[in-house]
Formats: C-alpha cells, sequence, structure tokens
RNA sequence: GGUCGCGUGGCCGAGUGGCUAGGCACAGCUCUGCAAAAGCUGCUACUGCGGUUCGAAUCCGCACGCGACCUCCA
C-alpha cells in the first residue's frame, strides 16, 4: 500500500464545524489529548462510546504512520456534585457513602474503568495523568490566569474573570455561544456571591474544614476547580498547543470552552488546533446518562440481567454495534439493533476464517487494490467507520465466493485481501476472536471431531435417522454442525 | 426561553445536487439426503408543504415531530 492511497486524513473540527485535512504541528509526532472519566462510579456503555470514538482515532492516525502522544486524564478530584461551584465533591460524597477513604474510592473506580476498557479492546493512552498527581501544575495555572488579570481571588477561592476576558478573546468560539446570550439566560446567583459575574467559574476552590480532600496553595487550603486539570496536565505534555483534543459532545461548553479560555489567559495561546466531539449514545431517544439512570454497566450488558435487555450481548458485538454508526451521529440503542450486529459480525468473522483457507487461482476475478483503496478513503473521510465497515461485507462476498469457487484470486491477490483484513478489522477497528470457537479447546475439538466421524459413518451407510440424531444431540448442547465441501466443521451456537 | 443538531425502506444506519451504501429481517432460487452455512435474485426509502434547478433525500423557506447543550455528565 502506497502512502499515496493512505491519505490524507479530513476530520470534522468542532471549532470551525467544518471538515478538515489533518495536518499535525510537528509531523510524524501527534498529541492527542482526550477527557477521560470521573472515577466515582461505575462507566456505563454511553461512555465507553466515547472512548471508542478516540480508540478507532488514536488506532487510525498510529495506523497511518504518525507517532502519537496519547493523553488521557483521570479526574480524581474537583467535581461538584451540586450546583454551580457549590456543593460536595462526587468523590467525597462517594467515599462518604460507601464509607471509605477519598483515594479508595478512586482507586476501585479507576481500577473497574481498565477492566471495561480492556474488554472492549480500547487500547490505553500512553499517558494517563491524574488531577492529584498534578497539583503543582494547577496551581501554577492559576498563578498565571491571576498575573495577567483574568483571574481573581475571593475569600480564600479563585474565580476566572469571564466577562473581562471576553472584551479581548472570543469565549464560546467553540459551542457557539454569545457572552450577552450567556448573560440574559443565567439562573439565579443565589449562593455564589463570591463570583463577579454568574458566568465566571472556580479555578481554584477553598476547602471547608471537614473537606478530605484538600492542598495548600498560595490561597490557602483547597482544590483545583474541574476544568483546569485538563489545561494544566495537556501543557505539560503536549506543549502549548497541541494538535488533537477529544471529548464526548455534553462536555464542549462549559468544559472545553473553559480550557480554551484558562489556556489563552495564562499562556496567551489556543491550547488546541483540531476540536474532536463524539456524540452520545442514547436509549429509547434519550441521552444514556449517569444522572438519568438509563445506563447499564458492561457486567449487566454482558449477562443481560437489566431490564432495558432482552439477552446478553458480547463486548466485541457492542464494539462493532458502534463502529457501524458514524462518530458525530446520535446512535441509539435497542435489543433488535444488537441482534442485527451481533449476526453481521458473525459474518464478518467468519469470513476472516475462511480468508485463510482459500485456494489460489490462476486470475483475479475480484479487485483487491480497489477495495482497498475505497476502505482508505472512507476513514480518511472522517474516520467513516460504517462505510468502511460495508466495503468489509463487499470483501466479504468475494471471499465466500472463492471459497464456494464461484470466484478466483490469485495467491497475490488472496496475500492482499488477508493484509487488508488484518489492519482494518483487527489493527483499525480492534475487533478480537472472543469466544471459544473451535480451536482454543483441544479436547472438547477432540471430542465433537469423535461425533463428527461417528455421523460421517451413519450418512455413509444412508442411516440418516442417526446422523440428525447426532446433530441433534450436540445442537441441543450448543454445537452447531455445518457440511461443506471439504467436511464438517463445528462451532458454539 | 436561547443556541445547535436530527427526522432515510419492516428495523439499524451511510449518503450533501444526477450514477440511488452496508448490516439485520423477509421471499424465491442454487447447493445439500435433509438442515445449517454460503452464493444469486427480489424488496428501491428519504416527515409534510412550498421554492431554487434541466434535475433534490441532498440547497433555501415554512410547518410538524424528536434530541443535545444552556447545571455534574463521554
Amino acid at each position: 500500500m502506497s502512502d499515496l492511497l493512505k491519505g490524507p486524513f479530513h476530520l470534522t473540527n468542532t471549532l470551525t464545524r467544518k471538515k478538515e485535512e489533518f495536518v499535525p504541528l510537528r509531523p510524524p509526532h501527534v498529541g492527542l489529548y482526550v477527557c477521560g472519566p470521573t472515577v466515582y462510579s461505575d462507566v456505563h456503555l454511553g461512555n465507553v462510546r466515547s472512548f471508542l470514538t478516540f480508540d478507532v482515532l488514536y488506532r487510525w492516525l498510529t495506523h497511518l504512520g504518525y507517532k502519537v502522544r496519547y493523553v488521557r486524564n483521570i479526574t480524581d478530584v474537583g467535581h461538584l456534585v451540586g450546583d454551580v461551584d457549590e456543593g460536595e465533591d462526587k468523590i467525597a460524597k462517594r467515599a462518604r457513602l460507601e464509607q471509605l477513604e477519598p483515594m479508595e474510592i478512586v482507586q476501585k473506580y479507576t481500577n473497574g474503568f481498565h477492566d471495561v476498557m480492556r474488554l472492549f479492546n480500547i487500547l490505553p493512552p500512553s499517558i494517563e495523568p491524574t488531577a492529584t498527581g498534578h497539583l503543582i501544575e494547577q496551581i501554577g495555572m492559576v498563578e498565571r490566569i491571576v498575573e495577567s488579570g483574568y483571574g481573581y481571588e475571593a475569600n480564600g477561592s479563585v474565580y476566572f474573570d469571564v466577562p473581562k476576558f471576553a472584551e479581548k478573546h472570543a469565549y464560546g468560539e467553540l459551542s457557539g455561544r454569545r457572552i450577552d446570550e450567556l448573560m440574559s439566560n443565567t439562573r439565579d446567583t443565589e449562593g455564589q456571591d463570591e463570583k463577579r459575574s454568574p458566568l465566571d467559574f472556580a479555578i481554584w476552590k477553598k476547602a471547608e474544614p471537614q473537606h478530605l480532600m484538600k492542598w495548600p496553595s498560595p490561597w490557602g487550603e483547597g482544590f483545583p476547580g474541574w476544568h483546569l486539570e485538563c489545561s494544566a496536565m495537556s501543557t505539560k505534555y503536549l506543549g502549548l498547543t497541541f494538535d488533537i483534543h477529544g471529548g464526548g459532545m455534553d462536555l464542549k461548553f462549559p468544559h472545553h470552552e473553559c480550557e480554551i479560555a484558562q489556556s489563552v489567559a495564562a499562556d496567551g495561546v489556543a491550547p488546541v488546533r483540531y476540536w474532536m466531539h463524539g456524540n452520545m449514545l442514547t436509549v429509547n431517544g434519550r441521552k444514556m446518562a449517569k444522572s438519568e439512570g438509563n445506563g447499564f454497566t458492561p457486567e449487566e450488558l454482558l449477562t443481560g440481567n437489566h431490564k432495558l435487555l432482552e439477552q446478553g450481548y458480547s463486548a466485541m458485538t457492542v464494539r462493532f454495534f458502534m463502529l457501524q454508526c458514524h462518530y458525530a451521529s446520535t446512535l441509539d440503542f435497542s435489543n433488535a439493533a444488537m441482534q442485527a450486529a451481533e449476526k453481521g459480525l458473525e459474518r464478518l468473522m467468519a469470513a476472516v476464517v475462511t480468508l485463510h483457507k482459500l485456494k489460489p487461482g490462476a486470475t483475479d476475478g475480484a479487485d483487491v487494490e480497489a477495495l482497498t483503496g475505497r476502505c482508505y478513503a472512507a476513514m480518511n473521510d472522517d474516520l467513516n467507520t460504517p462505510v468502511m465497515i460495508a466495503e468489509l461485507f463487499e470483501g466479504v462476498r468475494i471471499i465466500n465466493s472463492v471459497h464456494d469457487g464461484k470466484l478466483e484470486l490469485t495467491a497475490a491477490g488472496i496475500d492482499s485481501l488477508k493484509g487488508l483484513y488484518q489492519s482494518m478489522v483487527f489493527e483499525v477497528l480492534g475487533l478480537k476472536e472472543e469466544s471459544s470457537s473451535a480451536s482454543d479447546d483441544g479436547a472438547m475439538d477432540g471430542l465433537v471431531q469423535e461425533f463428527i466421524r461417528m455421523r460421517a459413518e451413519a450418512k455413509a451407510r444412508k442411516d440418516f435417522g442417526s446422523s440428525d440424531a447426532i446433530r441433534d444431540r450436540l445442537l441441543a448442547l450448543g454445537i452447531v454442525l455445518k457440511d461443506t465441501k471439504e467436511g464438517t466443521t463445528w462451532e458454539r451456537a
């Protein structure tokens, strides 16, 4: 595959709302930052979708030959439960509820998050920094913001002065908001009298005496504001300006808007060149969210033990289901759609197995090169995984036709196809064989092969009653037999 | 209320001016002792009403319906 076929890569920059050619700042290096989870509860499927989107981005950039430094944070302090910059720290609240030390909560749900990422074959980032590990950098950033005149202290807390910032800079550019509209839409400011404007947000928050997670600072004991860590850590590991920042659509405002303002205020430069936002997973048309209570955990998904689930679905089925939809579109979860995805994935993976058994012919009856080009074109067009999957299914038809002797491919053609599927299915889409197929258990396979041999003998003497009985009894045990030209194969139902 | 987005065949979902993805389901055929699997064929849609255009699912306007953000959320 020539590099010419591979590029150029275009992605939708949500800052400009346009599809743009991706050109890294310092090729071949790419700096990628993605907002990670706040570790105070189990991640649900909607969270998984977001991390999956950027996993595919990471995989694709890597596939294109870029050296990607992928930073995805763990938020282990700072987000508040209640109203704007008031109320209890989420992690502290959870710690109280579960009667654990806050850092035990953090560890518990960080472990859980990692388990889920592994389950869905989502690659770990290059750096996974925590907010609590970067207090010095965050305090430094607050100081720079104060020095530049866009931060002010009030009663031990430090706030970002949004109206003042907006006088000279574009606040609201990313989310398409105007400062005067925001002003007229503010809710009551009760309990926020420390702020000069209701639009201001905390970059450092004073801790009450009973607060468990607090650190010394020039403004007294406190903790960092909830937008600050991403700015401080992305700057530390990726530089003042870096290539791509990703996150869920719901983080666009205010979180990402505030990140931009903080970086511009502190360091004078816009931090991000390409912003990318993944869309939401919905259930019955409504966003899956912790606060909606309509999420299910991966464990419930696998077992089917949830009122919204008719059956259990494997992690790869879910992954495939999500990849059949473009990342920027909302995707509605339903049992019918999941069942369709399950069947489709099965057919795709079966064809990959078949591909490795193909016998070469004298001519090429299908244009593998063109198919490959279309796969690259799809991915280069804003990570259009649904179109690429459609192309892969074109390939499935080719593979099965060759296997059935209805089409011919040369050894070179078969090799190209193998290379394509290895790259696209496993490396880029990140799908993997998961359940025990025939070969994972030697004893099991030997046992079934023995029954297949007995059945073949029965068939040979036209004793179809016996041969069907063997097949039916194995089926009742979850073993499916398939008669092919090369003999009988088996798999689990 | 403000801002943004969406509405595609039985279902899920691509597609941004003509060449009408793909998956699942369904029907017929081929293969098979019969099944299963696989292949072939069929099923040809774009919320409604106007407008622009030789031509619109695709552009513009209006209406209706739905959602997201505006408060922690991927």
